[in-house]
RNA sequence: GCCCGGGUGGCGAAAUUGGCAGACGCAUGGGACUUAAAAUCCCAAGGGAGGCAACUCCCGUGCGGGUUCGAUUCCCGCCCCGGGCACCA
């Protein structure tokens, strides 16, 4: 490396990499900066495999933003850690047959030893991981937490089953009802005791809160998708049981201007109603029925199917008509949402629509279009609101829909039966796995006490080392076979207690560890008042679209609930966030089977991690990803050759001396568009403005050590090896990120001189050279006196001018 | 079906308060250097037509309309690709 002809990018990274954790130089003073920027990436689950390409994109793309804010003058706090419980890894485990405590640690090291060669400017001081006792006490105490609240309960749930691996699936471990590893069992649905964390109550406010953030655009849509709120009413339906008795049902409907058209009514098979409303002559089939849905499993039984259902031999009156309309039950209406029961208006909702056909029932207008008679028979649903007006609807006939919404709303709430409501999608977060690979939920059950919370000086409550890990045919966690840690004396009456044996789910793990980062240093609580109010909410947050919805809603709940239990001041803990983009490799998605997966060590050993980070950042704008070539890697190479070669320059007596006027504006303009581009994280454009600069250096013969320099500087966030042996070379004894981003002469950012496009109506014709802030009229001259233009004006008459300062003259003739 | 992105040369891509379409790079062709090759350097290049040539003309940003002196950019109606949600009443 000290060849001064020759990059030798191996040597180089090796000495800087080196030379950084000898001098401590990512090691911020956490309490004492002045200007706290922190800056996250979403930490890398350990897979066995390795540090994929994916990684490497996400994390250079967030590590130059965060050597870009260095350089700015902030103290940046750039950690990071592993992700390392949960079911991906416990199922690696088990296929492999190697428990996942012993090989979880042998991944995170092959990780460590990735990472460190990307050349990050990762504080290692703070690096995590959720599987240490010291991360999970706290992970646990966060149950206690929002347990003690009243935020965390246990009921009774459905989980999806699969009788041939004897154990409970993730949704997406089921593939179209069949399970993912035995293709010809059924997956079935099956009722056991879960733990729930209440975010749904929290849907308001993550949704409302969500304007107010710096998010990807991207981001936002699949929270507010996801939380999906629906403007409705509640209606109440008088129901009559066997007996004639009064049951009051009630439904939940965004379509209350059509309360005229329910022809009959529908409950969810789980309806607690369902019961007491079927018929003796009914039972059987209602029986039949239920049992067969039971056996669906959950995804299954959310997917478009054909309509099924059936009668429960009782009627129920619609309180708009006064008729008398029949009671359903079908599993096209679920419990979980609304009132888990519907009136059906078959005439402007396609679903019961199609149900209605199945089963022969009425279908009734009440919505009708310009023309349209009130009376036409309906063939297909017509379930818009806009330009249509009321038929058949009593004294509403004749207003528009949307009016008559509120009208109905309104009529429905002065009669005491019914009331405007929101409604959400988002449920109650399960948190329970009847799984091995994660922290123990930590609840001890009394017979005479009931459910106990571990107190908080008996954290953690340690997983045990237990061989026999894979799940069974209990439903159980494996953890309740390990009898010595399963019995427990209750920590209320001191009798024996059992402990809770579910592990909770790894999106708890993550939900908090920006929290944690900061505070590594203190075991005895989970993040620090002092430092977690400097430092947090985190200032810039970059990670990929896979995790919009649950990883980021989870962490922005827990915030929620930690800002009211007053343990922090703010209550959402991402400031910005940016997705970042996909890597596709020559056009195609990569994966194992197509043979296509780019694995970062290949390209490292070959180029070097800055080749290969420049590579990465300059294939595509990072926020959409690009489209990897093995032959575009040279492009950035050869670039950095020539750098290598400038800097050489600039040390001989005749790089410069005086330095021409367009090399001036190019450098001056050069810092400024660079400058933009890194904060806007449009890294591929500030690669090309510097590749210019150096192609306007290399025409002029100009190695003016100054601009060699900031050229240095500005490609250090991209490339910090090789900046840092540049900066160095050229006569500097501390850190290339110890000094400044370069300043610009606002002077030599614009020209003296501008190229004005010359137009004739509308169609570009010739240029002409005038001074900048030229007055029109001189402009208008130098355009007329051009030969070519000349040639498409003459003998026409001018209609009219356009034009634009600095930009274009258009003559319209 | 609904919600977000996106569609531009041979390829990856630039270009925004509407103003030169194709910056920058890859690959390609030609040339220089070399015994030769690699590396490096120089030149060419959206497509088509005309000209010995400097050059000139026409077409061109997924498709069809519109607004405008001027549209990759704004509006209306579609098509295709990627992602999210989805029997959510």
């Amino acid at each position: 490396m000290s060849d001064n002809t020759h990059y030798d990018p191996q040597a180089v990274e090796a000495k800087w990499q080196a030379r950084w954790a000898e001098r401590h130089t990512n090691e911020p003073d956490l309490s004492g900066a002045p200007r706290p920027f922190y800056n996250l990436m979403m930490f890398p689950y350990p897979s066995a495999e390795g540090l994929h390409v994916g990684n490497m994109f996400a994390f250079t793309g967030s590590d130059i933003f965060g050597r870009f804010k260095r350089l700015l003058g902030y103290n940046v706090f750039e950690p990071i850690g592993f992700d390392a419980f949960g079911i991906h890894s416990e199922n690696f485990a088990i296929k492999q047959g190697i428990h996942p405590g012993e090989l979880i640690p042998r991944n995170i090291t092959n990780f460590r030893r990735q990472l460190r060669q990307i050349g990050a400017m990762f504080d290692w001081r703070h690096e995590l991981s959720t599987t240490d006792p010291g991360y999970y006490k706290w992970t646990q105490w966060i149950f206690l937490q929002l347990y003690k609240a009243g935020k965390a309960y246990k009921k009774r749930a459905a989980v999806n089953w699969c009788p041939e691996c004897k154990t409970v699936l993730a949704n997406e471990q089921v593939i179209n009802g069949f399970c993912e590893r035995h293709p010809d069992t059924r997956v079935e649905q099956r009722m056991l005791e879960q733990w729930f964390f209440r975010i749904a109550e929290y849907a308001p406010r993550l949704l409302a809160n969500l304007d107010g953030l710096d998010w990807s655009e991207s981001t936002r849509s699949a929270q507010r998708n996801w939380i999906g709120r629906s403007d409705g009413a509640r209606i109440t339906f008088n129901a009559f049981d066997g007996g004639g008795d009064r049951v009051p049902l009630e439904v939940f409907t965004t379509r209350p201007d059509t309360i005229f058209g329910a022809t009959y009514l529908v409950l969810a098979p789980e309806h607690s109603a369902v019961e007491r409303l079927t018929t003796p002559a009914c039972r059987a089939a209602v029986a039949a029925y239920l049992e067969r849905t039971a056996k669906l499993d959950l995804v299954s039984r959310k997917t478009v199917k054909e309509k099924t259902g059936e009668f429960t031999g009782s009627f129920a009156e619609n309180p708009a008509t006064g008729a008398r309309i029949p009671i359903w039950i079908a599993d096209y209406v679920l419990l979980e949402y609304g009132t888990g029961a519907i009136m059906a208006v078959p005439g402007h909702d396609e679903r019961d629509f199609e149900f209605a056909q199945a089963f022969e029932l009425p279908v009734v207008r009440v919505l009708a279009r310009e023309g349209e008679n009130p009376d036409a028979r309906v063939n297909e649903p017509f379930t818009g609101i806009d330009d249509v007006r009321m038929v058949n609807s009593g004294r509403f006939n004749g207003m528009t829909a949307r009016d008559a919404l509120g009208a109905i709303v309104a009529w429905l709430e002065q009669r005491g039966i019914g009331q405007g409501v929101v409604n959400y999608r988002i449920h109650d977060w399960c948190i329970s796995r009847q799984r091995y690979w994660g922290p123990p939920i930590p609840m001890i059950y009394c017979d005479t006490c009931g459910a106990v919370p571990v107190p908080e000086s008996d954290l953690p409550v340690l997983l045990p080392q237990i061989e026999d890990f894979r799940p069974d045919d209990s439903g159980i966690s494996p953890l309740a076979r390990h009898k010595e840690w399963y019995y427990v004396a209750c920590p209320t009456c001191g009798a024996q207690g059992r402990r809770e044996t579910d592990v909770s789910d790894t999106f708890l793990d993550s939900s908090w560890y920006h929290l944690r980062y900061p505070s590594t240093d203190f075991p005895d609580r989970a993040f620090d008042p002092a430092l977690t109010r400097k430092w947090l909410p985190v200032t810039t947050y970059i990670g990929g679209n896979e995790h919009a919805v649950l990883h980021l809603l989870y962490s922005r709940f827990i915030a929620m609930v930690l800002k009211e239990l007053g343990m922090i001041d703010f209550e959402e803990p991402f400031t910005r966030f940016r997705a970042h983009g996909t890597i596709v490799k020559d056009g195609a998605k990569m994966s194992k089977s197509r043979g296509n997966v780019v694995v970062p060590d290949e390209y490292i050993a070959k180029w070097g991690a800055d080749t290969f980070r420049m590579y990465l950042m300059y294939l595509g704008p990072f926020e959409e990803g690009g489209d990897f070539q093995d032959s575009g890697i040279s492009g950035p190479r050869r670039f950095l050759d020539k750098v290598w070669k400038l800097v050489t320059e600039s040390l001989g007596q005749d790089a410069c001396g005086e330095i021409i006027h367009r090399v001036g504006v190019k450098w001056n303009q050069t810092v400024v568009k660079v400058q933009e581009n890194l904060e806007a994280l449009k890294y591929n454009t500030a690669i090309a403005a510097m590749m210019e600069l150096v192609n306007v250096l290399r025409e002029e013969n100009c190695a003016e050590r100054q601009i060699v320099e900031d050229l240095v500087v500005m490609l250090a966030p991209i490339t910090p090896h090789f900046s840092e042996e540049c900066w160095e070379r050229l006569g500097h004894k501390t850190s290339v990120f110890d000094g400044q981003w370069p300043r610009w002469d606002p002077s030599l950012v614009v020209e003296g001189t501008v190229e004005v496009v010359v137009q004739v109506s509308g169609k570009t014709r010739s240029k002409v050279l005038v001074g900048r802030d030229a007055p029109e009229a001189e402009v208008l001259k130098a355009a007329t006196a051009d030969a070519t233009t000349r040639r498409f004006i003459e003998g026409k008459e001018t209609r009219k001018v356009i034009y634009v300062p600095n930009r274009l003259i258009n003559i319209v003739v």
